[in-house]
DNA sequence: TTGTATGCGTTATCAG
DNA sequence: CTGATAACGCATACAA
């Protein structure tokens, strides 16, 4: 690998010149820039950035904490993310917590260990961490107060979700409800809830647990008690499909059902999912850049994107 | 932060011997030992994993290279990799190369410049690279003579396909290719025309490019002409079913559709999909394992992993 | 058995 | 405008 020593050999100056012209920091002159400049091309020379980030304190990088990355939804996220760090010459280290807060623990550890630049992170337990550093955090798709979060209005999707439900005349709705704790998913299920309400639609909530169970068990009976289902997500609703169509239960004639995320998969599923669409990808995209802006200094507000209705044939 | 200095202070002794304990290095009296390890503990002392790359020229960090993370394929074997590299205190640097040659080398410029462990790479051109150092590369899904990989049995899995659909009695295959260049899809392809032809069952074989056209433009007239597809891959397989679906054209009656991969969708698609399983999460960690062990001057060999087929309602 | 000193490759603070 | 030099936090060869 050449060092910078080595560069510093080649054109016959001192370290400190030559690091001086590669980070325009401090003075050097035109022709003792244009020499060093040429030199490092034609060497090839590329900063070792473990030196670099030991000695300010500061890597360029970034960790990046999701509960599982095989959850189709985060890839994307993540991919938002990298695409947005390596423009600005940023690396991600991707922890999966699996919702645990002893591998989230862990994995703040090793951010701190590496001088991370920041952290994203999408599980909030975050915030209760101690050993949170300094180092600015933008919490993805999970708003806590007092923290700088981004997250597609989930208020509004879950608004959206019973809005449709009852517009396609469902009279008795079974609203699904995500994981514990999570804003995200709470919200939706209080925007569901509110519309449901106002328009004097019955409904009963089902924790994700307990579908589970219900889903095992095939109880079909159960679910032909409803003639509409909000689902928490995408993921869910296949499942929800499944178990129906499975049965033979007629879906949207007997039963209409609705996710939400909008993954690329839910126009393959039988019958094509209709489902909230929230922009994933600029979700990470946006974090990213909120994350730059908070280590230059420069004061950032929570951000909140917009969803929208993707109707297909599932209701 | 804690440093090294803090915690020789604190105990009274020089950091020398602190890091010997605390690295089982040299030697330590058992109470010197007693002393060092609680002071740690109580300071809740973490080595700085950049300082500690530094000095050694070799962080704890892999590369790893994939195509694209969106693809449900790859999430899946980062987890892998990533479940086994935390087992061992490693932390993973994910880069996206969109197959293009360009990228992939500043991604390999970048694991250099921090000093990474080692790259576990599912782009084969990274093998053409110059600036691949002098660290240990897995290739993964890839193989290419002269480098260690590990992959699951392409050929087999091939073959699997084209068997499976003679036996629901197809006369008429259209075997799709997938990415050329790659010598998983080139096996898969090889794996089912040896049985085609060993079995005279006559087929045409599409590129990946240009079944984008037929897709798109709807030819069904085309796809028509036969009654079993054999498909590079789950995501491919998808987008064939709903062209057919949509335009009328009933499988398995009509045409028999085969996937490869068995991604967690298929058995959500309309109708659920026949494919091949590899096992993708395993690929992932082995590759870990096999990293190391190259890391540790074992000698490995490239290895293979089993396939197997997944009947569902596609054939 | 322990301590001293050096270097890993940078950046930054000083003099000159 | 440029050059020594001291950190950054750790590991290790060598001295004691």
């Amino acid at each position: 690998m050449v060092t910078l020593k080595d560069l510093a050999k080649e054109v016959g100056v001192s370290v400190a010149t030559v690091s001086r012209v590669l980070n325009n920091s401090g003075y050097a002159s035109p022709e003792m820039r244009k020499r060093v400049m040429q030199a490092a091309e034609r060497m090839n020379y590329k900063p070792n950035e473990v030196a670099r980030a030991l000695n300010t304190s500061r890597s360029n990088i970034i960790g990046v904490l999701v509960p599982d990355i095989s959850n189709p939804y985060f890839p994307k996220v993540i991919r938002g993310i990298e695409d947005e760090a390596i423009k600005n010459n940023y690396r991600i280290l991707i922890g999966n917590t699996d919702h645990d807060f002893d591998k989230e623990s862990k994995y703040l550890e090793i951010f701190n260990q590496n001088n991370c630049a920041g952290i994203i992170s999408a599980t909030w337990t975050v915030t209760r961490q101690d050993n949170l550093t300094t180092r600015p955090v933008v919490l993805l798709d999970r708003v806590v107060k007092e923290h700088i979060s981004i997250e597609a209005d989930n208020l509004k999707g879950g608004k959206l979700q019973a809005h449709h439900l009852i517009q396609q005349g469902v009279h008795h709705v079974l609203l699904i409800k995500g994981l514990e704790d999570y804003s995200s998913f709470e919200n939706r299920t209080l925007g569901s809830r509110e519309v449901l309400g106002e328009n004097q639609v019955p409904y009963e909530i089902l924790s994700h647990t307990a579908l589970n169970g219900t889903l095992e068990s095939g109880d079909i009976a159960f679910l032909e008690k409803f003639d509409g289902i909000i689902c928490p997500n995408d993921l869910v609703a296949y499942r929800v499909l499944n178990v129906l169509i499975n049965h033979g239960v007629s879906v949207p004639d007997q039963v209409k059902v609705i996710g939400y995320d909008n993954l690329d998969f839910s126009q393959y599923v039988y019958p094509s999912l209709t489902t909230i669409e929230q922009p994933i990808y600029q979700l990470g995209r946006n974090a990213f850049k909120m994350l730059m802006k908070m280590n230059q200094g420069i004061e950032v507000e929570s951000e909140v994107l917009d969803v929208k209705l993707i109707k297909r044939n599932s209701t």
